[in-house]
DNA sequence: ATAGTGAATGTTACAGTATAACAAATGAGA
DNA sequence: TCTCATTTGTTATACTGTAACATTCACTAT
Protein backbone atom coordinates (compact mmCIF):
# COMPACT_ATOMS: atom_id res chain seq x y z
CA UNK A 1 0.00 0.00 0.00
CA UNK A 2 0.99 3.24 -1.06
CA UNK A 3 0.63 6.75 0.34
CA UNK A 4 -1.56 7.44 -2.06
CA UNK A 5 -3.55 4.53 -1.88
CA UNK A 6 -4.19 4.29 1.60
CA UNK A 7 -7.68 5.00 2.72
CA UNK A 8 -7.33 8.51 3.74
CA UNK A 9 -6.38 9.66 0.00
CA UNK A 10 -9.60 9.68 -2.43
CA UNK A 11 -7.77 9.34 -5.39
CA UNK A 12 -10.68 9.91 -7.75
CA UNK A 13 -11.51 13.07 -6.26
CA UNK A 14 -7.85 14.12 -6.31
CA UNK A 15 -7.81 13.70 -9.97
CA UNK A 16 -11.19 15.34 -10.78
CA UNK A 17 -10.31 18.30 -8.77
CA UNK A 18 -6.50 18.48 -10.96
CA UNK A 19 -8.20 18.20 -13.98
CA UNK A 20 -11.25 20.95 -13.28
CA UNK A 21 -8.58 23.17 -11.82
CA UNK A 22 -6.18 22.46 -15.28
CA UNK A 23 -9.68 23.14 -17.32
CA UNK A 24 -10.19 26.31 -15.64
CA UNK A 25 -6.44 27.65 -15.62
CA UNK A 26 -6.63 27.01 -19.59
CA UNK A 27 -9.64 28.42 -19.63
CA UNK A 28 -8.55 31.84 -18.14
CA UNK A 29 -5.37 32.13 -20.00
CA UNK A 30 -6.71 31.56 -23.24
CA UNK A 31 -5.05 28.33 -23.93
CA UNK A 32 -6.40 25.54 -25.41
CA UNK A 33 -6.32 22.21 -23.23
CA UNK A 34 -7.31 20.33 -26.20
CA UNK A 35 -8.32 16.27 -26.13
CA UNK A 36 -4.81 15.17 -26.41
CA UNK A 37 -3.66 17.31 -24.07
CA UNK A 38 -6.43 16.52 -21.51
CA UNK A 39 -5.89 12.52 -21.94
CA UNK A 40 -1.99 13.54 -21.64
CA UNK A 41 -2.69 14.77 -18.38
CA UNK A 42 -5.52 12.31 -17.31
CA UNK A 43 -3.07 9.69 -17.90
CA UNK A 44 -0.31 11.15 -15.38
CA UNK A 45 -2.88 11.98 -12.91
CA UNK A 46 -3.66 7.75 -13.18
CA UNK A 47 -1.05 7.81 -9.98
CA UNK A 48 0.70 9.88 -8.05
CA UNK A 49 3.79 7.99 -9.61
CA UNK A 50 5.92 9.59 -12.15
CA UNK A 51 5.30 8.39 -15.55
CA UNK A 52 7.78 8.21 -18.41
CA UNK A 53 6.88 9.44 -22.09
CA UNK A 54 6.98 6.05 -24.00
CA UNK A 55 4.76 4.73 -20.82
CA UNK A 56 2.36 7.35 -21.73
CA UNK A 57 2.23 6.68 -25.81
CA UNK A 58 1.49 3.35 -24.97
CA UNK A 59 -1.56 4.14 -23.05
CA UNK A 60 -2.50 6.78 -25.18
CA UNK A 61 -2.27 5.02 -28.87
CA UNK A 62 -6.13 2.86 -27.92
CA UNK A 63 -7.50 6.82 -27.94
CA UNK A 64 -5.00 8.06 -30.11
CA UNK A 65 -4.37 5.42 -33.08
CA UNK A 66 -1.90 8.29 -34.71
CA UNK A 67 -0.22 8.95 -31.40
CA UNK A 68 4.01 8.65 -32.57
CA UNK A 69 6.56 10.06 -30.12
CA UNK A 70 5.92 13.96 -30.77
CA UNK A 71 2.30 13.60 -30.31
CA UNK A 72 3.12 13.08 -26.27
CA UNK A 73 6.41 15.18 -25.94
CA UNK A 74 4.28 18.08 -27.44
CA UNK A 75 0.85 17.54 -24.93
CA UNK A 76 4.25 17.47 -22.16
CA UNK A 77 5.91 20.25 -23.18
CA UNK A 78 2.30 22.44 -23.07
CA UNK A 79 1.53 21.36 -19.69
CA UNK A 80 4.52 21.57 -18.78
CA UNK A 81 4.69 25.58 -19.78
CA UNK A 82 1.60 25.77 -18.01
CA UNK A 83 2.47 24.54 -14.83
CA UNK A 84 -0.04 21.28 -14.75
CA UNK A 85 3.01 19.04 -14.66
CA UNK A 86 6.52 18.78 -13.58
CA UNK A 87 9.68 16.60 -14.94
CA UNK A 88 11.22 14.74 -12.64
CA UNK A 89 14.69 15.02 -14.07
CA UNK A 90 16.33 12.32 -12.37
CA UNK A 91 14.11 10.13 -13.58
CA UNK A 92 13.28 11.30 -16.80
CA UNK A 93 9.66 11.11 -16.07
CA UNK A 94 6.51 13.53 -15.23
CA UNK A 95 4.37 14.04 -12.55
CA UNK A 96 1.06 15.78 -12.49
CA UNK A 97 0.95 19.49 -10.34
CA UNK A 98 -1.67 20.23 -8.25
CA UNK A 99 -0.35 23.59 -7.46
CA UNK A 100 -0.46 24.84 -10.79
CA UNK A 101 -3.22 28.01 -9.90
CA UNK A 102 -0.22 29.62 -7.60
CA UNK A 103 3.95 30.26 -9.11
CA UNK A 104 5.53 27.96 -6.85
CA UNK A 105 9.13 26.41 -6.22
CA UNK A 106 9.03 22.71 -6.81
CA UNK A 107 10.58 20.50 -4.22
CA UNK A 108 10.06 16.79 -5.11
CA UNK A 109 10.40 13.80 -2.51
CA UNK A 110 10.75 10.56 -4.82
CA UNK A 111 9.96 7.15 -2.92
CA UNK A 112 12.28 4.21 -4.52
CA UNK A 113 9.93 1.71 -2.76
CA UNK A 114 6.88 3.13 -3.90
CA UNK A 115 7.42 5.54 -6.95
CA UNK A 116 5.40 7.82 -5.68
CA UNK A 117 6.29 11.67 -5.52
CA UNK A 118 5.37 14.28 -3.22
CA UNK A 119 5.83 17.72 -4.51
CA UNK A 120 6.51 20.23 -1.19
CA UNK A 121 6.53 23.57 -1.61
CA UNK A 122 8.84 24.55 1.17
CA UNK A 123 9.94 28.17 2.04
CA UNK A 124 11.92 27.91 4.36
CA UNK A 125 14.33 25.55 2.05
CA UNK A 126 13.44 28.62 -0.58
CA UNK A 127 14.65 30.96 1.82
CA UNK A 128 17.55 29.31 2.25
CA UNK A 129 18.44 28.72 -1.15
CA UNK A 130 17.55 32.64 -2.04
CA UNK A 131 20.60 33.42 0.30
CA UNK A 132 22.90 30.49 -0.72
CA UNK A 133 22.63 31.71 -4.53
CA UNK A 134 22.53 35.26 -3.20
CA UNK A 135 25.92 34.81 -1.38
CA UNK A 136 27.47 33.13 -5.17
CA UNK A 137 25.85 36.66 -6.82
CA UNK A 138 24.00 33.90 -8.92
CA UNK A 139 20.53 35.10 -10.62
CA UNK A 140 18.18 32.00 -11.02
CA UNK A 141 15.87 31.18 -13.28
CA UNK A 142 14.80 27.36 -12.18
CA UNK A 143 15.24 25.13 -9.64
CA UNK A 144 14.91 21.09 -9.46
CA UNK A 145 15.21 20.08 -6.21
CA UNK A 146 14.55 15.52 -6.15
CA UNK A 147 14.86 14.06 -2.98
CA UNK A 148 15.11 10.33 -2.94
CA UNK A 149 14.48 7.75 -0.34
CA UNK A 150 11.37 6.51 1.24
CA UNK A 151 8.29 8.04 1.98
CA UNK A 152 6.62 7.86 5.42
CA UNK A 153 4.34 4.86 4.76
CA UNK A 154 7.08 2.77 2.90
CA UNK A 155 9.95 3.96 5.73
CA UNK A 156 7.42 1.67 8.39
CA UNK A 157 7.25 -1.60 6.25
CA UNK A 158 11.13 -1.65 5.61
CA UNK B 1 35.27 34.66 -20.18
CA UNK B 2 33.80 32.71 -18.00
CA UNK B 3 34.18 32.34 -14.01
CA UNK B 4 37.13 30.20 -13.95
CA UNK B 5 38.62 31.58 -16.89
CA UNK B 6 39.23 34.34 -14.98
CA UNK B 7 42.96 35.26 -14.35
CA UNK B 8 42.08 34.44 -10.36
CA UNK B 9 41.59 30.78 -11.17
CA UNK B 10 44.87 28.52 -12.23
CA UNK B 11 42.81 25.76 -13.97
CA UNK B 12 46.44 23.79 -14.60
CA UNK B 13 46.57 23.54 -10.73
CA UNK B 14 42.75 23.06 -10.20
CA UNK B 15 42.85 19.71 -12.23
CA UNK B 16 46.33 18.86 -10.75
CA UNK B 17 44.79 19.03 -7.26
CA UNK B 18 41.42 17.19 -8.21
CA UNK B 19 43.89 14.30 -9.98
CA UNK B 20 46.16 13.92 -7.12
CA UNK B 21 42.84 13.57 -4.42
CA UNK B 22 41.61 10.93 -6.65
CA UNK B 23 44.51 8.76 -7.13
CA UNK B 24 44.87 9.11 -3.16
CA UNK B 25 41.38 8.33 -2.29
CA UNK B 26 41.21 5.59 -4.37
CA UNK B 27 44.59 3.70 -3.58
CA UNK B 28 43.28 4.68 0.13
CA UNK B 29 39.47 2.53 -0.61
CA UNK B 30 41.35 0.17 -2.11
CA UNK B 31 39.87 0.46 -5.50
CA UNK B 32 41.97 0.77 -9.49
CA UNK B 33 41.95 4.37 -10.60
CA UNK B 34 42.56 2.61 -13.96
CA UNK B 35 44.03 4.10 -17.10
CA UNK B 36 40.23 4.53 -18.16
CA UNK B 37 39.14 5.71 -15.35
CA UNK B 38 42.19 8.44 -15.02
CA UNK B 39 41.43 9.35 -18.43
CA UNK B 40 37.69 10.04 -18.40
CA UNK B 41 38.15 11.97 -15.35
CA UNK B 42 40.97 14.33 -17.01
CA UNK B 43 38.43 14.90 -19.32
CA UNK B 44 36.11 15.97 -17.20
CA UNK B 45 38.36 17.88 -15.80
CA UNK B 46 39.29 19.86 -18.81
CA UNK B 47 36.49 22.12 -17.86
CA UNK B 48 34.09 23.68 -15.21
CA UNK B 49 31.26 22.71 -18.12
CA UNK B 50 29.06 19.86 -17.70
CA UNK B 51 30.34 17.18 -20.12
CA UNK B 52 28.09 14.50 -22.27
CA UNK B 53 28.97 10.60 -22.05
CA UNK B 54 29.25 10.92 -25.80
CA UNK B 55 31.52 14.18 -26.03
CA UNK B 56 33.85 12.11 -23.50
CA UNK B 57 33.53 8.78 -26.05
CA UNK B 58 34.78 11.14 -28.84
CA UNK B 59 37.45 12.37 -26.79
CA UNK B 60 38.61 8.65 -25.24
CA UNK B 61 38.45 7.32 -28.96
CA UNK B 62 42.17 8.66 -29.82
CA UNK B 63 43.41 7.41 -26.36
CA UNK B 64 41.30 4.53 -26.28
CA UNK B 65 40.39 2.79 -29.93
CA UNK B 66 38.57 0.25 -28.72
CA UNK B 67 36.19 2.71 -26.47
CA UNK B 68 32.41 1.96 -26.99
CA UNK B 69 29.38 3.73 -24.94
CA UNK B 70 29.82 0.99 -22.35
CA UNK B 71 33.76 2.02 -21.86
CA UNK B 72 32.42 5.05 -21.07
CA UNK B 73 29.63 4.41 -18.80
CA UNK B 74 31.45 2.07 -16.90
CA UNK B 75 34.02 4.40 -16.02
CA UNK B 76 31.42 6.90 -15.43
CA UNK B 77 29.81 4.64 -12.93
CA UNK B 78 32.95 3.98 -11.34
CA UNK B 79 33.74 7.44 -10.83
CA UNK B 80 30.30 8.44 -9.49
CA UNK B 81 30.22 5.60 -7.23
CA UNK B 82 33.30 7.07 -5.49
CA UNK B 83 32.38 10.38 -5.23
CA UNK B 84 34.50 12.23 -8.21
CA UNK B 85 32.17 13.07 -10.22
CA UNK B 86 28.33 14.39 -10.31
CA UNK B 87 26.40 13.47 -12.77
CA UNK B 88 24.06 16.67 -13.59
CA UNK B 89 20.64 15.19 -13.66
CA UNK B 90 19.08 18.04 -15.75
CA UNK B 91 21.48 18.01 -18.50
CA UNK B 92 22.25 14.46 -18.40
CA UNK B 93 26.10 15.30 -18.12
CA UNK B 94 28.99 15.16 -15.29
CA UNK B 95 31.08 17.13 -13.78
CA UNK B 96 34.01 16.62 -11.45
CA UNK B 97 33.73 16.83 -7.38
CA UNK B 98 36.56 18.14 -5.82
CA UNK B 99 35.15 17.34 -2.20
CA UNK B 100 35.26 13.76 -2.82
CA UNK B 101 37.26 12.98 0.33
CA UNK B 102 34.35 14.11 2.56
CA UNK B 103 30.21 12.70 1.59
CA UNK B 104 28.49 15.36 1.04
CA UNK B 105 25.31 17.14 -0.50
CA UNK B 106 24.80 18.46 -3.39
CA UNK B 107 24.00 21.86 -4.36
CA UNK B 108 24.77 22.64 -8.36
CA UNK B 109 24.80 26.06 -9.80
CA UNK B 110 24.28 26.34 -13.41
CA UNK B 111 24.87 28.70 -15.57
CA UNK B 112 22.70 29.03 -18.66
CA UNK B 113 25.30 31.65 -20.69
CA UNK B 114 28.64 30.17 -19.81
CA UNK B 115 27.66 26.25 -18.97
CA UNK B 116 29.70 26.04 -15.77
CA UNK B 117 28.47 24.08 -13.19
CA UNK B 118 29.52 25.18 -9.46
CA UNK B 119 29.09 23.30 -6.44
CA UNK B 120 28.24 24.25 -3.24
CA UNK B 121 27.66 22.76 0.05
CA UNK B 122 24.83 24.77 1.16
CA UNK B 123 24.86 23.46 4.77
CA UNK B 124 21.67 26.14 5.57
CA UNK B 125 19.73 24.40 3.01
CA UNK B 126 20.32 21.06 3.88
CA UNK B 127 19.60 22.13 7.29
CA UNK B 128 16.32 23.67 6.01
CA UNK B 129 16.08 20.73 3.90
CA UNK B 130 16.33 18.31 6.55
CA UNK B 131 13.58 19.91 8.56
CA UNK B 132 11.43 19.65 5.51
CA UNK B 133 11.87 15.98 5.02
CA UNK B 134 11.79 14.98 8.64
CA UNK B 135 8.05 16.61 8.54
CA UNK B 136 6.85 14.55 5.68
CA UNK B 137 8.64 11.46 7.73
CA UNK B 138 10.59 11.10 4.56
CA UNK B 139 13.97 8.77 5.21
CA UNK B 140 16.16 10.43 2.32
CA UNK B 141 18.79 8.49 0.28
CA UNK B 142 19.85 11.15 -2.28
CA UNK B 143 19.76 14.69 -3.28
CA UNK B 144 20.01 16.14 -6.37
CA UNK B 145 19.37 20.20 -6.29
CA UNK B 146 19.98 22.00 -9.29
CA UNK B 147 19.80 25.73 -9.99
CA UNK B 148 19.98 27.06 -13.51
CA UNK B 149 20.71 30.70 -14.22
CA UNK B 150 23.37 33.14 -14.59
CA UNK B 151 26.66 33.06 -12.82
CA UNK B 152 28.24 36.64 -10.68
CA UNK B 153 30.57 36.35 -14.26
CA UNK B 154 27.86 35.91 -16.79
CA UNK B 155 24.96 38.01 -14.92
CA UNK B 156 27.00 41.54 -14.92
CA UNK B 157 27.70 40.71 -18.76
CA UNK B 158 24.45 40.13 -19.61
C1' DA C 1 -18.36 33.07 -49.33
C1' DT C 2 -13.49 32.70 -49.18
C1' DA C 3 -8.75 33.39 -48.78
C1' DG C 4 -5.43 34.04 -45.38
C1' DT C 5 -3.62 33.19 -40.79
C1' DG C 6 -2.00 30.83 -36.72
C1' DA C 7 -2.35 26.94 -33.73
C1' DA C 8 -2.44 22.17 -33.38
C1' DT C 9 -1.62 17.72 -35.09
C1' DG C 10 0.17 14.11 -38.47
C1' DT C 11 4.19 11.90 -40.33
C1' DT C 12 8.82 10.47 -41.33
C1' DA C 13 13.16 10.16 -40.03
C1' DC C 14 16.77 10.49 -37.08
C1' DA C 15 19.72 12.13 -33.08
C1' DG C 16 21.11 11.38 -28.51
C1' DT C 17 21.34 8.60 -24.12
C1' DA C 18 22.03 4.26 -21.84
C1' DT C 19 22.24 -0.74 -20.86
C1' DA C 20 21.99 -6.01 -21.41
C1' DA C 21 24.52 -9.90 -22.26
C1' DC C 22 28.25 -12.50 -23.17
C1' DA C 23 33.38 -12.99 -24.33
C1' DA C 24 38.10 -12.07 -23.37
C1' DA C 25 41.89 -10.41 -20.75
C1' DT C 26 44.22 -9.36 -16.52
C1' DG C 27 46.08 -9.87 -12.05
C1' DA C 28 46.42 -11.51 -7.26
C1' DG C 29 46.31 -15.27 -4.17
C1' DA C 30 45.68 -20.54 -3.07
C1' DT D 1 49.30 -23.55 -12.27
C1' DC D 2 44.66 -22.85 -11.20
C1' DT D 3 41.01 -20.13 -9.81
C1' DC D 4 38.48 -16.33 -8.74
C1' DA D 5 37.17 -11.56 -9.07
C1' DT D 6 37.70 -7.41 -11.53
C1' DT D 7 38.08 -5.01 -15.60
C1' DT D 8 37.62 -4.41 -20.40
C1' DG D 9 36.04 -5.75 -25.23
C1' DT D 10 32.20 -6.46 -28.27
C1' DT D 11 27.71 -6.71 -30.27
C1' DA D 12 23.39 -5.48 -30.22
C1' DT D 13 19.55 -3.12 -28.74
C1' DA D 14 16.50 -0.37 -25.73
C1' DC D 15 15.12 4.00 -24.26
C1' DT D 16 14.61 9.15 -24.66
C1' DG D 17 13.87 13.12 -27.38
C1' DT D 18 13.69 16.30 -31.55
C1' DA D 19 13.99 18.28 -36.50
C1' DA D 20 11.53 19.20 -40.38
C1' DC D 21 7.91 19.37 -43.25
C1' DA D 22 2.88 18.22 -44.42
C1' DT D 23 -1.83 18.55 -43.15
C1' DT D 24 -5.92 19.95 -40.74
C1' DC D 25 -8.88 23.06 -38.54
C1' DA D 26 -11.01 27.14 -36.65
C1' DC D 27 -11.20 31.92 -36.92
C1' DT D 28 -11.46 36.35 -39.18
C1' DA D 29 -10.72 40.12 -42.43
C1' DT D 30 -11.99 41.10 -46.81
Amino acid sequence: MTLHDSPKHNHKHCVNTALAMAQQLCLERGVQLTPIRYQVLELIWASHKAVKAYELLEQVKPLQMAAKPPTIYRALEFLSEQGLIHRVESLNAFIGCRCSNAPHEQLLLICKNCQEVEERTAPKVMQALSEEFNDAGFIVHSKAIEIHGLCSQCAVQL
